[in-house]
DNA sequence: GCGACAG
DNA sequence: ATCTTGTCGC
């Protein structure tokens, strides 16, 4: 079961540490001009149980050509502002195992878009010391105060751009793009827009959540019988 | 004090 | 995130 907070910690602590920790960040581009792979991550939850997922793609294609599993023992709460204490153990867990190195991940939850500018993509890149992307379904923080033009429209948060609306298919709900690490805001929608398939979900973190779910899946019928 | 609040 | 079938709408 998901245990509660020890009683050592201290979520002020924690947003001081975040705060801390963002100002390490790069926030400019630093990837190759031509990315070739390019890696989704995601977690799905069962019982006490946190299940990572990463998939690695060729940009180029969107084909998978890799994909690990791994899953941990749920340690950590959801708190909001603190989702990476949660899900970086199983996020970890799973990338450490791949054989291939993607040049970017792009990862199911805000990066820098965080009040104190450290969401869970961006705890995971200076963890991996990695280029990653934050890709979230809804905001935390922030508003759009201007009209989207070329599929996106900035994010608006104390007088500061700290990421963007992404139309990634039309006729749905955008998705909420903004720099985890080592990649400018810039470049992420570039690639988010690159990673644009069938779906609303960008591919990576689209194949990435179907990993974690039959996984998860896995495990409960095994446990069941 | 009140409402909001990634997954 | 998770519990879950059908169903409303383009």
């Amino acid at each position: 079961m998901p245990r509660k907070l020890s009683p050592k910690f201290s979520v002020k602590k924690a947003h001081a540490m975040q705060q801390r920790l963002s100002k390490k960040l790069i926030l400019e581009d630093t990837l190759p001009e031509t990315v070739e792979f390019v890696a989704g991550v995601d977690i799905a939850y069962l019982e006490g149980t946190s299940v990572g997922a990463v998939a690695v793609l060729e940009l180029a294609s969107l084909s998978q050509v890799e994909s690990q599993v791994a899953h941990v023992q749920t340690r950590f709460p959801y708190i909001p502002t603190l989702l990476s204490f949660r899900e970086i153990p199983p996020a970890y867990s799973s990338i450490r195992r791949l054989s291939i190195e993607p040049d970017v991940l792009l990862v199911d939850g805000q990066g820098y878009a965080h009040p104190h500018g450290l969401g869970f993509a961006s705890h995971l890149g200076l963890l991996l010391d990695k280029p990653t992307i934050g890709v979230a379904k809804s905001l935390l923080c922030g508003r759009i105060e201007q009209v989207g033009e070329c599929g996106w429209a900035p994010l608006n948060y104390k007088g500061e751009v700290i990421g963007a609306e992404v139309v990634t298919k039309s006729g749905t709900k955008p998705v909420y793009v903004s720099v985890g690490h080592k990649v400018s805001l810039e470049r992420a929608i570039k690639i988010v827009m690159e990673c644009r398939g069938k779906y609303r979900i960008p591919e990576p973190v689209r194949r990435a959540h179907m990993l974690a779910n039959e996984e998860k899946r896995r495990l409960n019928r095994s446990f069941s019988q």
